[in-house]
DNA sequence: ATCGTACGTTTCGGAATGAGAAACATGTGC
DNA sequence: GCACATGTTTCTCATTCCGAAACGTACGAT
């Protein structure tokens, strides 16, 4: 019972039948704890382990699961030791997702006196 | 039974005890159809079944629970006919997004030859 | 060699979230 | 009155997530 709806840009995917790029990546992304995986493999290669203690509160099936999307994504890569790091394509999303950072601080400003 | 969790930076998050802004933007925007609303609504306001239809796929249900979380986090307001529309911190997002919009591309273009 | 420990990974039951359809409410034009 | 479009809620069922436990494999110490 392991069939999987995975997110690659190019043909139709969850929420959109149109395909077009953004949503598939929204479609990947828009899952949670991808986003953080993500993030927390900027600094460098990771365990899966060294993965779950920096993520506080996401279990390891998920962890797995969140892996797999993304190494299918070519995302993420995973080295002879087993830890995993970001592709090239991984650090380019990383690095796009650096406004978002910013504006975070900005959001968290504004509604925090 | 309505106790939800909602994210708003400056306290505890699901999936972070730190309650870092981008940790919280993560949660927020971490979930199914929550980027892809805020999307929807960057070219002008929309009402909530233009929404629906705009997002195929996407339940009313679900939707509600979203207006009602972007609401919250200051993102989306109503406007006087029922119409939703991106706040200034909305809009601001929206912006922040391009540089992912523009990743996709390139990661689309990357995957399919 | 065997114990302990650390890591990578999978499995499983119960809890939370999402999907889908139906329903109710309100307003408009016929 | 009726039909019809929109906003919204409710209900049931499927999918996803959580949390903990387990299994496998390496390594170092005893």
């Amino acid at each position: 019972m392991n069939a999987r709806p995975r997110s690659v840009p190019g043909r139709p995917v969850r929420g959109s039948t149109t395909g077009r790029p953004l949503m598939a990546a929204m479609d990947l992304l828009g899952r949670r704890w991808t986003l953080r995986v993500l993030w927390e493999l900027r600094a460098g290669p990771l365990g899966a382990r060294a993965l779950l203690a920096a993520c506080d509160g996401l279990s390891s099936s998920v962890l797995y699961e969140r892996l797999r999307d993304l190494r299918d994504a070519s995302l993420v890569g995973q080295l002879d030791g087993g830890a995993y790091d970001l592709t090239e394509l991984g650090r380019e999303l990383g690095d796009s997702l650096q406004p978002l950072a910013a504006w975070a601080r900005r959001w968290s400003e504004a509604l925090d006196p």
